[in-house]
Order: C-alpha cells, then sequence, then structure tokens
DNA sequence: TTGTAAGCGTTATCAT
DNA sequence: ATGATAACGCTTACAA
C-alpha cells in the first residue's frame, strides 16, 4: 500500500542509496537520475517515513509541554497566545509539538525523563515556573534539554523566556501613587511562582522608592481566576483602611476585582482603582476599561519556539536569557477621566 | 549512553529476543530469567525506545490535531476545555497528541495526509466543522482515520462528536417566547459552520413552532468574538423594529452584545434580553448574569479522545454518532428578577 | 556516478 | 525456555 524508497529504486532501476541521495539533492548523483527519481517518487505519491528516519537519526524531531491541571489553563487567554505562536514556530521548523496533560505535582518530573527517554521528544518545554522548581532541577541533573517559560530564584543556569514583572509592577505602581493612591494592594496567585515573586518585589520596591510605607496585610494570595480576584477584593475591602487601589495578578482576577467592587455600590476607577497584568481582550472592553500591564505573548511564544527548535536539534541556543518587557496600558479602571 | 536491549541482553547473557519476552511478560520465559531481566533493566534504567517499537510494529502511536489558526482560538475557553479533556485521554491510553496550526484554508487539508503519511500519526482530529467540509471529504476519499468534532450536510458516514445545537437554540427561544419577546435576533457567526447552520435551524423552527414570523434581518452574522457581539448588537439596535431579545452563537460573542446594549443607555435583562452558547465562567459572573446554553465541554472531550484513541489503534468504534444535549441555563440576562 | 553493507532498536517468525 | 534471523524504512560509510 504504502511507497517506500525500496519501490521507487525498484521502479527506476537504481539502489535504495542512489533514491535516497537523489531525493536529498547529493551533489553526487547525475541530474537524469535525479529528475527521474523525483518524477517517480512524485508519481507513485512517495512519502518519506518520518519514524524510519527518526530511528535512523537517533532524533525525535519532537518536542515535549507537559501541562500540569494545576497549572497554567489552556483556556487562559494568554497562555493561549504564547502556546499558538510557538506551535506555529515549531511546526514550521518541521518539529512536532506534543502536549500531554499530568494531573498531580507528584508526578511532574517523571513524564520529562520517560517522553525524552523513549525518544518521543529531544526537548522539553517547562511552564509556569516556580521559585524552587523541582522540575528544572530534575532536568538539570539529568541533563534533559529543555527551555523554561519563566525564571527561577536559584542560581542555575538554563534558557528561558520572561516577562520583567517586577519592571511592569513599577511602573504600574509609580502610575498609581501619582494619581495620589497611598493604600494599594496587590493580589496575586502563590508567591511560589517565580512570576508572582517577582510582581511582589516590583511592588514592594515601588512604594519604597516613593517612600511610602508597605503594609503587608495588603498583599494577598488567591486563585488566579475571576473569581479568586473578586473574592480577595471583598477581603481587602472589608478591612478598616481599605485599599484605595487593587492591583490583581492578572486580568481577569482583575475583572473579579471590578465585580466585587461595584457589587459593594463603589465605582471603579474613582472609589477603588483597580488595574491587571496581561492586556487581554476583554480588558479593552470591560466596564470601565483596564488598565494593565501588557504581557507580549506571542513575541514570548515565538522567542520560546525557537529555542525549543535550536534545543531539540542539539544547536546552541544563541541567546539563551530573554527577558521582555512589558508595557503599561492605562485605562479607564484607574482614571476614570479617560475617554478611549 | 542510553541502555537498549542488547545491553540488557549481553548483562544476563540472553539474546536480546528473550529479553523482550520477558519484558512483555510472554509466558515461555522462565520466572528466574524474568526477574533477573527485569532487575537487570531496572537497574541500568532502561527506557523503551517507542521510535524503533514504531517502526516495527508500523504504528505512530499518535493523534493529529491541525488547528486552522483561523478556526477556534485556542483562547476560546470552551474549545479550551474540550482540548484538554481530550488530550487527557489520549494520554492516558499511551498516545501522544500532535498540535499543528495551518494559516490558510487552501493549505488545510494536506497536512493531514502529509502526517499520516509520514507515519507521523495514526489517526486525525477535525475541529470546526463546516457543513460541506473539503477536509472530511478529503479524509474520507483517502481512507484516512479520522474523527471529527461536528457534523456536515452530507449524508457521509465518518465517526463524530457533536453538541445538538437546534435543540438548544430551541429551548432558549422557547423561553424567551414565553417572556413575551417576539421579536428575537440572532447573531452568530458564519454560516457555513455545521454548529451555526443548526443554531439557525433551531431558531427559525422554534420560531415557527409558536407561530411567530420569521425576521430574516435579524438573523444576523459576525465574528464570534467579543467584538463581533458588540458590532451586531449595535447594528441590531439601530434598525427600526429594533429586537426585544438578542441570542449570540457564544458567551464572548453575548458578553459583546451586553456591552453594545448598555452603551446605548439601555438596560440588559429589561430592555433587551440576552443569550449565549457556551456556558464559560464569565457567564456566571458577568454583570448582569447571562442566559446561556451550556456545552458540555468536558464530555466532548471525554468522547472525542476515546473515539480517537480507538481510530488510531485501528479499532473499530463503539459508538461512532454521538450528539450531545446541551442545557439551558437562565439567569439575569432574560430575567432581571432572578437574584442568583 | 552508483552500489553494497551496516546499523538505528525493536518485535515477529521459526527453529531448537 | 531460548535463540538466530529477518524485518520495519531509512541514512551513511565505504567501495567500486
Amino acid at each position: 500500500m504504502t511507497v517506500t524508497l525500496k519501490d521507487i529504486a525498484r521502479q527506476v532501476n537504481r539502489s535504495v542509496t542512489t533514491v535516497s541521495r537523489a531525493l536529498h539533492d547529493y551533489a553526487d548523483v547525475s541530474p537524469e537520475t535525479r529528475a527521474l527519481v523525483r518524477r517517480t517518487a512524485e508519481q507513485l505519491g512517495y512519502v518519506p517515513n518520518v519514524v524510519a528516519r527518526r530511528l535512523q537519526k537517533q532524533r525525535a524531531d519532537a518536542i515535549g509541554l507537559i501541562l500540569p491541571s494545576y497549572g497554567p489553563r489552556l483556556s487562559d487567554p494568554l497562555f493561549a497566545d504564547i502556546l499558538s505562536a510557538a506551535a506555529d514556530e515549531i511546526t514550521r521548523a518541521g518539529l512536532d509539538l506534543l502536549i500531554s496533560i499530568v494531573h498531580r505535582p507528584e508526578d511532574e518530573v517523571a513524564p520529562y525523563y520517560q517522553r525524552v527517554g523513549e525518544r518521543r521528544v529531544d526537548s522539553v518545554w517547562v511552564v509556569h515556573t516556580r521559585c524552587h522548581d523541582r522540575r528544572i532541577a530534575y532536568l538539570l541533573e539529568r541533563r534533559i534539554p529543555f527551555v523554561a517559560g519563566g525564571r527561577v530564584l536559584e542560581d542555575w543556569v538554563f534558557p528561558y523566556v520572561d516577562v520583567d514583572y517586577a519592571r511592569g509592577m513599577h511602573s504600574l505602581v509609580s502610575h498609581l501613587i501619582q494619581l495620589g493612591h497611598r493604600r494599594i494592594a496587590f493580589a496575586g496567585e502563590s508567591a511560589e511562582l517565580t512570576a508572582v515573586h517577582y510582581q511582589r518585589e516590583g511592588f514592594r520596591h515601588a512604594l519604597q522608592e516613593h517612600g511610602l510605607a508597605i503594609y503587608e496585610d495588603l498583599i494577598v494570595e488567591s486563585n488566579p481566576t475571576q473569581r479568586g480576584g473578586y473574592d480577595a477584593a471583598q477581603t481587602l475591602l472589608s478591612r478598616r483602611d481599605a485599599p484605595t487601589a487593587i492591583i490583581a495578578g492578572n486580568d481577569m482576577m482583575a475583572l473579579g476585582v471590578m465585580s466585587a467592587i461595584q457589587d459593594q455600590g463603589l465605582e471603579v476607577g474613582s472609589d477603588v482603582a483597580v488595574a491587571g497584568f496581561g492586556d487581554i481582550p476583554l480588558a479593552e472592553t470591560s466596564h470601565p476599561t483596564l488598565t494593565t500591564v501588557r504581557v507580549p505573548a506571542q513575541q514570548m511564544g515565538r522567542v520560546v519556539g525557537q529555542m525549543l527548535v535550536m534545543s531539540a536539534r542539539g544547536q546552541e541556543i544563541s541567546n539563551p536569557y530573554v527577558l521582555l518587557q512589558p508595557e503599561l496600558i492605562i485605562r479607564q479602571s484607574t482614571d476614570l477621566d479617560l475617554w478611549l
């Protein structure tokens, strides 16, 4: 049924070797043979068997993404954009992108070793890094090629792409302070996550720099969902000395924060300012529109995709430590006068 | 560096054949040998090379998802949930799920043939089916194993999982009519999509059944985004004889519809009723909360995943035509009295 | 310019 | 109960 090099070879009365070389445009094949082989291959509908090639080349030509079900959800718009862009880069390069889901934290490292050991993939993509990430330690220890979406707080050396959350947070807090806010809160996901760690760091640093007090009870942890934002805001607003501004770790949380404020009969932007991180499409169309720190998701995806390709090919990664700069997008939720 | 069967064989002084059989629990291996082999494999850290196995078995043990960049976005919450559940089923079965992105409609069929021909995948998953879908025609013609997420309007026979949009729409329209609405609009994506076709069909059918006129100019097409819903609502509301209820093809569009209504100074739920399809998390937390036809995304994913696994294994699919029933979720956007 | 032969790591067939 | 041999489809020394 399926056509192999052997079939072509028989047809054109040449050896399999010659056919292989002809198809790969080797110089030491006569033009006539090359043409004949190509024509015949076309005619017979030859499609190379990549599995055989992989066995011979000892390369899987594939990249693995292991997605913790407790980690970034595919439905997270930002992550979806990153993933799309990365998948695009990877398929463009002729490699496969394999996705698998892992449910329990205790199973989170084994799949990496397994997939690489089994030769399913050449390199893996680690997402949602934590400050002290077992996965990274494991991969480094076993010398498994990988690229991380995010840094860690250890002084380990490995390729990563990350966003400068501290800087983004700094410009956001400065913006709020300029508007006169003195009691600013931050609600983020677990501080175990490197991203959240840097958000908190930027938060504290900005307050300090402006000579403002840091109220630790205004730094809270919550789920990275709209619901999580809602709950956190409720708690914060019920405090005596409630904050006049609430920053959320991501835009979905920020939308939840806005809901909570509105449900208390307060006005977002005047009574309480709100801001998020990400700049998902909803940020622009919410009521009021949402001030946010834009994360360059597509660029992240492109870059991480390219790095993964190099890593999978065993090439040196040209620029292995990439820190992308976010951009502050000011909208109505911090400044109602804005009519965008 | 990497341990193969040969290494184990040498170590235990047996043939490669025996080692292979021992590891696969064949009956014709002595208990001692089996134990010895297992122990040694463990000790040496043997990991089977699936590429070699695939070549020998002539199976890729993998499933391909080819995602049109103009089709369902990964960030579509519903699709993300379907995909997660399917990926879970697939990896549980020991198969790989490969994702690739295709950009141009003219390139949308070739990748299927290529991936299967190259033996990268055994079976493919077609999403976002259209009424007359070239992809399905192509796959059937070439006898490529596949499972479709959605039906077509041809009388072709192939395995699919779909949602009964017509029925969902019917109960939604009935609900609105009961509330007294007579001018109901529907804004959906292109009617080329089977899902939208059935939504329209259910829409017309429900009106007919209740003896109401069908105003064709209240059936409009728009992008499946919040923006698309916003624009469609603006157009609809500017008509003389504007509708008193607007149904959107999905929840994101419905949110856009709500924004447009609010921006015109009208109240959602009293002045104009709004409903969507999907029941994404945002539907429950929007202001007002959104009436919607719940799509059982996770179940869809599980089912399609299981079907793909059977298909990839060359097994007969036990129940190849699955039509899942949606559920009407009534919230404030059609009935402001509801205090949920 | 072309061909022969070996090898990638596994499984299957057929002996012993 | 075990082993020798071939085969899966391809690439690549090496030889001619």
